[in-house]
DNA sequence: CAGTGGTCTAGACCACTGG
DNA sequence: CAGTGGTCTAGACCACTGC
């Protein structure tokens, strides 16, 4: 082919703007990849086509969808397995399970400790206040889903949540399905919503617990607990998911990495 | 050329074990760049050859030296410059200043609340305790430079710092140059020590005040904080610095994305 | 204008997986 | 064995920077 840059694949609405807003091939593809992802052209688990395929389809060369492929499986939206294929990300058998919990226990790993046991203190209909409302991007007073729930690790209740969802997206979430689902929270949102937490972002603080907080969590009034401040978000920035949490540290401890 | 696996470039030792551990060319310029980066061949700020250059020094194509350049780019170790070259990252001039400090105020950006105001209230020759010397990979007993500092935002005390560098690179640190310097730290670490902080690993807890944090941060006795251990590696995962931070977070958070 | 990094291609071959 | 992703090459052209 000639020229790429606004080919088949098309540039999205180049404006008369001083800058042309040139976007490179191999970005366009990704958007197209993209797209086919949010639509649901490929489940959670399953394999996209091959490089060769997808370069048959979009009329460019391997390399340039590789380039593509390449930047989707640094978000972490898709897996490269050599010899088998590329896959769409899960929160399900993803080896890297609990991928966007950082408390660790101060010893050993997290497969030491075993799976969190959950208590669902509480799940219903609600209507988003101001703040919940603007974390969500939705109007205050629609409708949300509110839960509550206590995570134990070796039967030490560590982690009190608040949860709120859009009510419209997660429609009939049930304490049962909170509660009995076997794995991750965001895997059975795949499951029973087809919503997919594709990255969030914490806002960490230092609180003291009140008389209720600390009752849940087993230590005493004013005990210092990591408060934990989420909003996941599916594709196109969309919020998705308030959680405010509450990690107790005298066993765990957040941990990051900075690069 | 014919083969490269084993070429100029060389595998490291190939051991007689199992898996004959193939290392992709690119990988092996990555090490050699790397190489040079840590000999100090080009300083923080300076541009390293251009691909052309790399590629004829190695003997391998552009493409080969560019996926090395990209992952080291991903690595915040270089940065390119799209028509000027690739530049060797510095904590100094780069825009992204306080790579590592993920303390945001609630309102507004780091710029509106300007630069850190510097308390150094020590800044001493000692001993590493054995926590401290397993932190930083040395011997119990051996000399270490131990600061600790006052951070405020806006005349507000906020960060209480305690630092631990060892006392062979960081040999006549003085209170004065933790003072004085205009600019992070890290960047005066550079420019006197020849140090260069590459990543860094934080383990984050909250804790209640006692009176001698409590006084210098002005908060009241058992006010819950932040705490922030860090440990700071230059290259080769060779940790550099212990860090023991405690944070306000009344009027500022702990900012981390996930992906 | 020359020099830099950035994109795109076409083709060859390698390493890994599974039938 | 065929099919997948992974590596490597050589060459062309584009976008950006600064002289």
């Amino acid at each position: 082919m000639a020229t790429h840059t606004a080919d088949a694949a098309g540039v999205a609405l180049t404006p008369p703007s001083a800058t042309p807003a040139f976007s490179p091939l191999y970005q366009q593809i990704k958007g197209l990849i993209l797209q086919s992802l949010e639509a649901g052209e490929w489940k959670p688990g399953e394999a996209i086509p091959s490089e060769m395929d997808l370069s048959a389809r979009f009329r460019v060369s391997q390399g340039t969808v590789r380039k593509a492929i390449d930047e989707l499986a640094a978000e972490n939206l898709v897996v490269r397995r050599q010899g088998k294929g590329t896959f769409v990300s899960t929160h399900s058998e993803q080896h890297v399970q609990y991928r966007f919990l950082k408390l660790m226990p101060d010893n050993g790993d997290r497969n030491s400790e075993g799976p969190a046991q959950r208590r669902v203190l509480e799940c219903k209909r609600s209507r988003a206040t101001a703040d919940v409302a603007r974390a969500l991007s939705v109007r205050s007073g629609d409708p949300v889903i509110q839960v509550r729930r206590v995570l134990a690790f070796a039967a030490v209740p560590t982690i009190l949540e608040d949860l709120w969802l859009p009510g419209t997206a997660f429609k009939g979430l049930t304490a049962e399905q909170m509660a009995g689902y076997h794995g991750p929270t965001y895997a059975m949102f795949e499951v029973e919503f087809g919503v997919r937490m594709v990255r969030a972002e914490e806002k960490i603080r230092a609180v003291a617990a009140d008389d209720v907080q600390a009752a849940l969590l087993n230590v005493s009034t004013q005990a210092p607990l990591l408060s934990v401040e989420r909003i996941a978000y599916t594709y196109n920035d969309m919020p998705m998911e308030l959680r405010r949490g509450l990690y107790r540290t005298d066993t765990h401890h957040y941990r990051n990495e900075l690069n």
